[in-house]
RNA sequence: GGCCCUAUCGUCUAACGGUUAGGACGUCGCCUUCUCAAGGCGGUAAUCAGGGUUCGAUUCCCUGUAGGGUCACCA
């Protein structure tokens, strides 16, 4: 490839369901090399199964991409120079580029049916020998009047060698080769064919794919030797393991869609970031990057060619790290956005007033690494003595080193600062450590916790009150030394 | 099974053939502290094995072992 020319990458999903994790990093790591080299990134729609294709999945897919924010420049919606992006549409296309292999002897009808070659593979497994159709090559076949699958024929069989940008020098046996299926019999092209001749006429430079292509690429290669045309360079990425490092995720091992990251409260954010890690680094000790970060240093080099395991609790961890970086305004909305969803806390009249709800998220933010936390914590009933009154249990209002007589004495003491200082906080804060110091942390500030919370975990008590209020934490106390008083 | 590929802490990874093998997540401990969380500090932990090449291998080569991918009218 000239040095000079212009990058073009393409992501082409098929539209068979969601989007998962692993084709979202497929997705980004072509973005990212568009974007690095100020180049062109292409959707492409490979609808060529039609029994295997799920209604929605294309909005599906695009929704995903669009939330990664990784925008296309060419692709369905938006058209192109090589409109139209969707393969279903391009049948023309692959009939012409068919018809050139069929002039040039490189293409024929095959004309057996289903059951013959289910023999051709039943003898060849008793044989114990790897099935090859070109071993059963007709010498005459048929002409293709589109009946019968159209099948390729390899030019010539001989050792592939080819370069891949990631994996260095890579080789394949004569076992790699074999006349595969360009045009079945539907009309619709194979994928092996269709990608082919749309990254010859789309321009696309590199394919970034995954690894699970290496073994097919000396197919793929054969097939440009016999258009006379030089293919593009490879950009193959490592899988994704799962989380037991046992396979690659994919859908049926729990290779989540990528959306579902987003319902859970991840930013958009950390999985661009995450998933550009997993898989490729570019040395250094700054792991925490935006997109534009990445864009700049990312590095075909740097790519790993070993499976990288799924790991929740760095995706969760990396989530924190981009929440505080979210401007504080923001990082609040989001607070409140899902405080205001969650089904017990919007019964609450104290949701309405924001002024009351902003100075939760101070402690919110300081327990939760990613948006749906907040639903854990409230379930958990982390948060609902900030909007109903607690229940108090006697026994557990007593400290541990404590006699539930010298419980009830702190908070009476307590009870009277709050009297005393009805509008002061700072007043009352100042007050009650003074007094705790005093007779001992811990037999003041964990009754007037516990009777401010009804949690034996909780914020400090001085938190508590700057939230409530001196007069709603007075009930709340007065409320405890009536349990206390026999 | 054939073909192809890979191999550094539990996990993600760094280290032009010369480093006390570095960082991050997790985990453990300490500090802070009434509890929880956050925060700060610190510890634990790895070059798959065996042969070469070399003055010197994590790094290069071979073998073994382990793991992954692929062998469709699916992509």
């Amino acid at each position: 490839m000239a040095n000079n020319e212009k990058v073009v990458t393409r992501f082409a999903p098929s539209p068979t369901g969601f989007m998962h994790v692993g084709s979202a990093r497929t997705a980004l790591y072509a973005w990212l090399l568009a974007k690095k080299n100020n180049g062109t990134f292409i959707l492409r729609i490979e609808d060529t199964d039609k029994e295997r294709e799920v209604a929605g999945s294309i909005e599906h897919i695009k929704k995903s991409l669009k939330w990664l924010s990784l925008n296309w420049d060419e692709g369905p919606d938006i058209g192109g120079p090589s409109a139209p992006y969707i393969q279903s549409e391009r049948l023309e296309i692959y009939k012409k580029y068919a018809n050139i292999l069929i002039e040039k002897g490189y293409a024929y009808a095959d004309p057996y049916t289903a059951e013959e070659i289910e023999n051709f593979k039943k003898k060849s497994e008793e044989e114990k020998k790897p099935f090859l159709y070109r071993e059963y090559r007709p010498e005459n076949p048929p002409p293709w009047d589109g009946s019968k699958p159209l099948r390729f024929k390899v030019p010539e069989l001989k050792r592939t060698e080819w370069k891949d940008l990631v994996w260095g020098e890579l080789s394949a046996g004569i076992e790699a080769l074999d006349d595969f299926v360009l045009i079945k019999s539907d009309g619709f092209p194979t994928y092996n064919f269709a990608h082919i001749v749309d990254d010859i006429e789309m321009g696309v430079t590199h394919i970034v794919r995954g690894q699970e292509f290496i073994a097919s690429t000396p197919k793929f290669l054969s097939v440009y030797e016999a258009l006379e045309i030089t293919p593009p360079n490879f950009v193959t990425v490592p899988p994704i393991m799962g989380a037991d490092g046992k396979r690659k995720l994919g859908k049926r091992d729990g290779a989540k869609d990528i959306l579902d990251y987003e319902n859970e409260g991840y930013l958009p954010e950390t999985m661009v970031n995450f998933l550009a890690f997993l898989g490729f680094n570019p040395g250094g000790e700054k792991e925490i990057y935006t997109k534009e970060e990445l864009a700049k240093v990312f590095d075909l080099n740097k790519i790993q060619k070993s499976g990288a395991q799924w790991n929740d609790d760095k995706l969760d961890w990396m989530n924190r790290e981009h929440i505080k970086l979210l401007p504080e305004e923001e990082r609040n909305e989001k607070i409140f956005d899902r405080l205001q969803k969650n089904p017990e806390i919007s019964k609450s009249e104290k949701i309405k007033d924001r002024d009351y709800v902003s100075k939760i998220y101070p402690i919110i933010f300081d327990r939760i690494s990613k948006w749906s936390d907040i639903d854990t914590m409230i379930s958990a009933g982390e948060l609902s003595y900030f909007f109903e009154k607690p229940t108090l249990e006697k026994e557990k209002i007593v400290w541990k080193t404590q006699t539930q007589e010298n419980a009830k004495e702190n908070l009476e003491k307590v009870l009277g600062i709050f009297e005393s200082e009805i509008t002061n906080y700072e007043s009352c804060k100042e007050k009650i450590i003074q007094h705790a110091t005093e007779v001992g942390k811990g037999e003041v500030l964990w009754p007037l916790r516990y009777a401010l919370s009804g949690k034996e975990k909780s914020p400090d008590p001085l938190t508590l009150i700057s939230v409530l209020g001196i007069a709603e934490s007075k009930e709340r106390v007065a409320k405890a030394i009536q349990i206390l008083t026999p």
